[in-house]
DNA sequence: AGTTGTGAACTGATTCACAGCC
DNA sequence: GGCTGTGAATCAGTTCACAACT
């Protein structure tokens, strides 16, 4: 008889769950072309990974492998799902309708991925009562109350940096449990709310740091 | 006499490289703020780090702070731009004209950071031609000759998954020494260029997980 | 008193290597 | 032959703690 894939817990390594969403990505690649199993080491390759690290991870949760065979694409999908928390859907706002905000609101990834955009707030009177994509742009004071109504337990923000801080805390104030901050500052949410920073300026300095000679080859 | 901050090379942890970055970006909030020096204290607070932790990152690189007073806002400002490379500026592609692409190219804070949108490619034909805040749309044709003569280092890939091997092959062959790729696709460029990427719905995953119960409290 | 710079200790993550299974 | 799961070994990153400096 086959071993059950049971969940464990436990201290997982921050490391191992940025992967968890790479190899999500990279099975549901696989499954759209057909593939009934992949190897340890075919998932490494496509993601540039050793085939012991992609072991390794996966084993934090449990024994989804079959030694000679390799895991099972859509099973894998699906456990990973599981463990993500992107087995259900997550109705999600959006906080500061500017260029990057209307960007992300008809992002197609999100949804694909789990995340439905429900809610648009911006505190500017011109644009508050417009409409992006279909919704209706609010104003910070309708936060709660949708927040609630619509079990909104994420919101994405696209404001000034000088209104980043404001606008966590009026989403936190309204119920979210976590926060994506594309505003160049750090956000300070007390540890009522998980955290996650974008900051794009950022990433282009990540490239050059590494083509200024620091950065180690490869 | 004072000791001099000379910049010396070496091993520098991955980890300590991104947060070079947040220490510039907090210096300059600083610098505004008319701060002439910080601790290690303070600037690890403001960020969320140990005071131990910021001294190690510096200290990488040379001796930049004075025991009793702590660091100059300002040298340690143009310190960490030079080690970061954005002591100079950096003509950028954005490649992918839609949505997220748009928004990329009129996004203020890279101006701010160093880094200046010179061109704009797209494959489609009934994008070429328009402007975008400006700059005229060119097709990936004109790639080659655009690096070459506007001196393009870096590029911005905002392209659909499906088609972002295929720019990424392009804007090497280009010339193009550094790629931030926004498509959720894992890139493979053979190191002909350093590599950073953003996949926006696997940050909002990484928030899911820690909601989870997975993730860890604090 | 306040603060840096840094070896030493520690904690965390990755890789190795191999027994066991298909 | 191919592949997983995992303990042991290694490598990397962080924190501690303190001498030295202002």
């Amino acid at each position: 008889m086959r071993k059950r894939p049971v969940i464990r817990a436990g201290a997982i390594p921050k490391a191992t769950a940025e992967r968890l969403s790479l190899y999500l990505r990279q099975l549901e690649l696989f499954a759209e072309g057909e593939q009934e199993t992949v190897s340890s080491r075919r998932l490494g390759a496509a993601l540039g990974l050793t085939d012991a690290q992609v072991r390794k991870d996966l084993a934090y949760f449990g024994q989804f492998g079959r030694p000679g065979v390799g895991y099972d694409v859509q099973e894998l999908n699906s456990q990973i799902r599981k463990i993500l928390g992107t087995d259900k859907r997550w109705p999600t706002a959006i906080v500061g309708i500017g260029n990057l905000g209307r960007a992300l609101v008809t992002y197609g990834g999100f949804r694909k991925r789990g995340f439905d955009i429900v809610a648009l707030f911006d505190s500017d009177q011109s644009k508050i009562g417009r409409a992006c994509d279909g919704l209706r742009i609010r104003g910070m004071e309708e936060a709660p109350a949708l927040v609630r109504s619509l079990r909104i337990k994420l919101c994405v923000i696209a404001v000034p940096a000088s209104a980043a801080q404001e606008a966590a805390d009026r989403m936190v104030q309204a119920g979210v449990r976590g926060i994506l901050n594309f505003a160049p500052v750090t956000l300070a949410v007390g540890g009522q709310a998980a955290l996650q920073a974008v900051d794009l300026a950022i990433q282009l300095e990540q490239l050059t740091f590494k083509l200024s000679g620091h950065g180690g080859e490869r």
